[in-house]
DNA sequence: AATCGTTATGTTTGTGTAGATATAACGAAT
DNA sequence: ATTCGTTATATCTACACAAACATAACGATT
């Protein structure tokens, strides 16, 4: 018998009742992170600057702390990074998610004894 | 000190690789539940009839079993029932939707210590 | 001051999805 | 056969959101 059932999830966390962090944000800030550059990460990740520009205002907007420092103009032109606050939420929420499919997993199995 | 982070989710069943179960259509399961009509279900819902016939649509191209079972025509025009297999299956899924939140709200925890 | 690759924004164009509307089909009860 | 409140389904409209395009602003380096 091969495994029919699968359980997935989507999980975010809000800050004051704002959106906070979700998983679009999340992906973007590793990218970020990654390129150094806002308009790098966005077309790494397929998407256009200016919707990777909203998802970083909404996340400033939210955010008890800043997650990235954005420089405009200089050297190469600017770029944007991630602050060490930045990286340890990323981490934080990646090991939530994980920790959050483990369990959802165990309890799928009961699904198949239903009848 | 008010409690400034919160943390949702939002998770769904998938069979053999086609979405099976998720909020919108356990939502509506009990409405039409509770009403015995698909018709009188999605106003309570506030969604159009067509969105609802939808989602009917989509559960039982992917249910391994009936959840519903549609009457066309006849005494009062007809209606729509939920089967036992269906009944288990919303408790199912509220239940681990419950056991997911309480879960998640233990994790969260050690947010607050980020810094 | 000219250059360069960024960030920052406004404007327009497309597209997919929700909603509204309309109509047919159904079948037990009378 | 008529009625009634459903289920079933097609068509058109509206709108939110994404993508595409176009510029401006920035500031260290040269």
């Amino acid at each position: 018998m091969h495994k029919s059932f699968s359980i997935k999830s989507r999980l975010w966390i809000e800050h004051d009742d704002q959106m906070f962090l979700g998983e679009g944000r999340v992906k973007l800030l590793k990218a970020i992170h990654k390129e150094g550059s806002l308009n790098k990460a966005c077309k790494e990740q397929g998407i256009s600057y200016k919707k990777a520009w909203k998802l970083l205002e909404g996340l400033n907007a939210s955010a008890p702390k800043p997650l990235v420092i954005k420089h405009t103009g200089g050297k190469n032109g600017g770029g944007t990074s991630v602050t060490p606050y930045g990286l340890k939420i990323i981490t934080f929420y990646e090991e939530i998610n994980e920790k959050c499919w483990l369990f959802l997993d165990e309890e799928l199995k009961k699904i198949e004894d239903i009848d």
